[in-house]
DNA sequence: CACATGTGCAACGCTTGAGTTGCACCCCAA
DNA sequence: TTGGGGTGCAACTCAAGCGTTGCACATGTG
């Protein structure tokens, strides 16, 4: 598993989630996004490279340039790993409730 | 619904973690959160105001102390919005695999 | 009341990160 | 083969965030 706070902090940007949405609509290189965005292409491909670095997407070469594609699993397993930490402090209140209702 | 985007930047830092696996163990103050961290009162206090600000803890007053619970229903929440995120991805592909196979 | 503990506010230094520009390189296509 | 679009690397500016220190204020406790 790759550590979830890296994952978290590449989600804690809105230029980023700007990219991700933009891929949604299909596979992009950065030069293609730099045409939708209203930042360089530099700048995208950074960001590029801190969403790869977390697994959120996923480099593919199509002739001399370089698409990504967003990998919706990583976002999933993203999703159960919060939720299970959420759970767990339920659960320590739910100890709590039982301590504080045996008294 | 609290926008997403700065939940996952107050999730993005690992000394706010460790405040709340601290919290974790019983609602605590800024002061009483200095005492197990390495990092001043001041610098705790800054992060539980970002902490509170998305929703992630809240602040009780005892006495003369305010004390900070984890709302581990916060953690559930984003969850499950950070999941439907990853499942509309998957249904895009789903879209995708469907036109192709239709070619 | 007086003292001490907890909190809040403000200013500062430092680091990190976002974004930019400029340049070099690679590689497909005409 | 040559020109142009795509990529990568490096240096720079600028703003934001983390952490600090210092001080003022409040509020229980002795």
């Amino acid at each position: 598993m790759t550590t979830l706070v890296p994952v978290f902090a590449a989600l804690g940007d809105d230029t980023r989630w700007s990219i991700l949405t933009a891929l949604g609509a299909g596979d992009a290189s950065a030069s293609a996004l730099a045409d939708q965005l209203p930042i360089s292409r530099q700048a995208i491909a950074k960001h590029l490279a801190v969403l790869q670095e977390v697994g959120l997407v996923e480099p593919v070469r199509v002739g001399r340039e370089v698409r990504f594609r967003v990998v919706g699993a990583q976002l999933g397993a993203t999703a159960r790993q919060l939720d299970e930490i959420g759970r767990q402090w339920d659960r320590r209140l739910e100890s709590i409730k039982r301590i504080a209702e045996s008294l």
